[in-house]
RNA sequence: GUGGGUAUAGUUCAGUGGCAGAACGCCAGACUGUGGCUCUGGAUGUCGUGGGUUCGACCCCCACUACCCACCCCA
């Protein structure tokens, strides 16, 4: 339809039957968070654009370049308006949210999870969209509430490990850095500008633009030429104090005793300023350029950033689109048949029709309902169509015995039942 | 923001400078209350938009737009 209004770039419609995957994931990620003792939380999409700028930093694309953001109306003649964001993550917003209710008054470590769409204004591609969906958690709380633990980092971890192989994602890695505290960062970062302004000019395009932005990206460059240069260049590990140093060894320490596989990426640098310590992902192969399932990590300085108290937290954001697309190139999950389509058979049957579907939904008989302008061969065909598990007949036969045919559409086999007894004869017995 | 690809029926895609196609799907029929399989018939398109070349353009040329893939970056 040339000239109808459609979906904005790079935000889509999700539809049947692919939310029963949404619906399917998002359960499995709840009873998951339950277990582990984490609750949900609920903040605002849009936000006061300066969280996004101290927090996330100003200086990293999703602030600088990918926000949508505008001024709001002011509310009186000589007031400017408000410059509002739509939330590009959901981090900021929960410590925003963490810091503003005085969550820190609550006894020991707040847990909270979300689920909801975020927004970053890039070009589209496989698996990135500017309306896309994160499943994250937050651990945060006083130091004297044990936030700063390893042992929480790898209860984190653990817990992820448990959602993928709950969903039945095969196959992923989980990649693991330090990337210590901020004075650490600091250090490495002058180092490695030194280290580069020998070498650099021997590198791709990109890694002598990063080289000046921001030197922590080329380590990241995948370009085969410069990964001897990139070898020789200083490696993070080399910069963590020994605070920093003890806590990832203990956190490798714990997920090595439970069982949970991991790969140390002393490369992986992750792209928001806040983050400190323990940094992950968790990718997996066939999802095109965007293989990043979920990232995260630990984010000690965030609150006393956005003028909180310290709260020193860790957490991670699941990309829901990807893990959508990696479980339906493995395995569909199909939607649950709908049970009875009522087939009324005969002028006036549409109220017949009507009070039997009322009585069997009562008895959580799912029941699709037909018209009686049809001829019983259309019904039938129609009830094959949608996939119903059994028709039901009504007619005036039917009526006046109270005796009704019921067809497994199935088998085909048909057998007449009194009207009480349809819903057990086609609920699955307990 | 940059590069490449694509745009024709509901969907996936063929196609030719001279009447618009297939498969699947959809609708109807094969004698009145029995579906799936089969058979028969049918509908559907401003050939992405706007210009240009031409006797004639869905086809060639230009521009635009949208979508897809990739870069950048990230979930």
């Amino acid at each position: 339809m040339a000239g109808s209004i459609k979906a904005v770039r790079g935000t889509r419609d999700l539809l049947p039957p692919e939310t029963e995957t949404w619906n399917f994931v998002e359960a499995v990620v709840r009873e998951v968070f339950r277990v582990y003792n984490f609750h949900e939380i609920r903040t605002p999409i849009l936000e006061d654009l300066q969280l996004f700028q101290r927090s996330v930093g100003e200086e990293t694309d999703i602030v600088s370049k990918e926000m949508f953001a505008w001024e709001d109306r002011a509310r009186a003649q000589s007031e400017k308006g408000q410059w509002l964001a739509l939330r590009p993550e959901n981090t900021a917003g929960v410590v925003r949210a963490y810091i503003e209710n005085k969550l820190w008054e609550r006894p020991g470590l707040q847990r909270f999870y979300y689920i909801g769409p975020q927004f970053r204004r890039e070009r589209p591609q496989k698996g990135r969209y500017r309306q896309f969906y994160q499943i994250g958690a937050e651990v945060i709380g006083p130091p004297t509430a044990g936030s700063e633990s390893p042992a929480v980092d790898a209860e984190v971890l653990e817990m992820l490990a448990t959602l993928l192989d709950r969903l039945g994602i095969q196959h992923w890695i989980l990649e693991l850095n330090s990337v210590g505290c901020a004075a650490d960062r600091q250090r490495f970062n002058e180092a490695l500008r030194a280290a580069l302004k020998d070498v650099v000019h021997k590198m791709c395009a990109d890694c002598q633009r990063r080289a000046v932005t921001n030197p922590l990206r080329v380590l990241d460059c995948k370009v085969p030429e410069d990964q001897p240069i990139i070898e020789s260049l200083p490696k993070m590990n080399e910069f963590l104090d020994e605070g920093c140093r003890a806590h990832f060894e203990e956190v490798r320490k714990i997920l090595t005793a439970v069982g949970v596989p991991f790969k140390i990426n002393n490369r992986l640098v992750r792209g928001l300023d806040y983050y400190t310590r323990t940094a992950f992902e968790f990718t997996h192969g066939g999802l095109g350029a965007q293989n990043a399932i979920l990232g995260g990590g630990r984010y000690d300085g965030l609150s006393e950033s956005l003028g909180g108290p310290a709260a020193p937290g860790i957490g991670f954001a699941i990309g829901e689109d990807r893990l959508v697309m990696t479980l339906q190139e493995t395995a569909g999950t199909a939607a649950r048949s709908v049970d009875i389509y009522i087939a009324p058979l005969g002028t006036g049957m549409n109220v017949e029709a009507a009070r039997l579907a009322r009585e069997l939904r009562r008895e959580s008989v799912s029941v699709i309902v037909g018209d009686d302008s049809f001829r019983l061969k259309k019904s039938l065909e129609t009830a094959s169509k949608t996939g119903a598990r059994y028709a039901l007949i009504v007619g005036e036969n039917e009526i006046s015995s109270g005796q009704f045919a019921l067809k497994n559409l199935g088998t085909g086999e048909q057998i007449t039942v009194a009207r009480n007894e349809i819903p057990s004869k086609v609920l699955p017995a307990k």
